[in-house]
DNA sequence: GCCGCCATTATGTATAGACATAATGGCGAA
DNA sequence: TTCGCCATTATGTCTATACATAATGGCGGC
């Protein structure tokens, strides 16, 4: 980025040759590059806006566009009257992409089903409410599902859907689609909590998934909620070993 | 958001009494909210920029860039000629804080420490290479660390370092700071992957983390980028139960 | 020397207008 | 009837300008 102002002196138009991008998506670039690469360290100052509106030969709006997508994406922070800083990456997160289940399974070449174990329609037990976080007793659905990959047991589902949120549920069998396909083409929703974590199989999660007592398993659970209002707790209990989340991570938000 | 042409009529300044919020702000919020709510539900096309724009007596520019901004965020999508469309909620992610170890144990209330078990530089071994995606054999430093939450061991730590990214890891001793965040407050990374299991204890880690063989143990490992060239590549190993991931998540991207 | 006011400065928000681009849908020709 | 062209239309990019806002730093009064 030593050439952060080469490829002025003409004008704001037309990047020649090389690139098809359009302006604001070069000078982000050029920008996000030197912050990246390490070139312009946390805490140091960009150049002011006029300062990159000459360099670039461009009106200030299209540096300030530039500028304020940046910040968005929390790699810089804009100080009043100071200009703007370079940020610290953030500490280490990730993005964890959840697919569905059967979409795990077919992307490794087998085959998928699923097949409804248990299905309850019951008021609330204490246990319910705490998983669903509900202030009273109300009606819930308590469904367990096993997917299978090609002929063994790929992973257990416990769910319990809230029927005051998701009435339709109610009725609904759950053949064509699994569950977590089923609500999430149906229910929109404004917040997930995942927490991932391992355990020895019980007895219980041994004989569903066909595996040894005491075998080390992933578990994922998730609350998910809609407008304040939970919808559906699930707990995903995969076999160890054999399963494996992988998250990929830029800082650059975009 | 029945009411979302309620505000205007007059013009474009002074939301007179209620809300400090700029104009595309609220505005951004009023669609946020309309889609989160489920009342725009996927796959409906919101209004085109003139209706939003006539509706709020503002310029084009400013719903344009609020559209631009949730199209950002991935909740709208927009097409030329037909218009932007509400976009169907991601699959299901979740954005995991991976805190470094010493917070999270520090947030438990406990006291830590760290001891470094073993440190061993060495040309790259055939396992090496494949963990650090090293082309040639080239130099690095072998890590083994324990963490302490309380009298307690928390967490093992196994890292590999690539010298040749950075140089001066040869001669740091890791004493006051542990390995990872030594490296993160030096490092700049551009990218990094993890991936998450649980396996059952052996030999080695359950005398390193003082638990019974067989106990199931959640494992991170983490390979970290900068810019195309690996930095370094740590196994984290939590006694399982006890520790836990969580992350949280909204759709709504900022 | 200290304090408070104010000019300066950089970002924040918004406008109006211009031209570019891509996709749709319809019209007309083969 | 079908294919291809073109007008229409909505978004995409950019400019030039204007005024608002917040923080800095210096000047002047005490």
């Amino acid at each position: 980025m030593a050439s952060l102002g080469s490829a002025r002196a003409s004008n704001g138009l037309h990047t020649p040759a090389k690139a098809t991008l359009s302006l604001h998506q070069r000078i982000l670039g050029d920008i996000r590059g030197a912050i990246l690469s390490g070139e312009w360290p946390p805490g140091r100052r960009i150049p002011f806006e006029h300062e990159l509106q000459s360099q670039y030969g461009c009106s200030r709006m299209t540096v300030s566009k530039v500028l304020t997508e940046l910040a968005h994406g929390k790699l810089i922070e804009r100080r009043r009257k100071s200009g703007s800083f370079v940020l610290r990456p953030p500490g280490q997160s990730a993005v964890l992409e959840i697919q569905d289940i059967k979409g795990e399974v077919v992307a490794l070449g087998l085959s998928y089903r699923h097949e409804i174990v248990a299905r309850r329609k019951r008021k609330a037990t204490l246990e319910d409410r705490d998983r669903l976080e509900l202030a009273s007793v109300a009606p819930v659905l308590s469904l367990t599902c096993r997917h299978f990959a090609g002929a063994r047991p790929f992973c257990l589902e416990e769910r319990l859907i809230n029927l005051t949120a998701v009435p339709e549920a109610a009725d609904e069998r759950f053949v064509d689609a699994a569950p977590g396909a089923w609500l999430v083409s149906r229910v929109p929703w404004s917040a997930a909590e995942h927490k991932i974590r391992a355990i020895g199989a019980d007895a219980g999660i041994a004989n569903a998934l066909e595996i040894d007592a005491g075998t080390a398993c992933l578990t994922i659970e998730r609350r998910t909620w809609r407008a304040e209002r939970s919808v559906t707790f699930v707990r995903l209990t995969y076999p160890g070993y054999e399963h494996e989340l992988v998250a990929r991570f830029t800082p650059s938000r975009r």
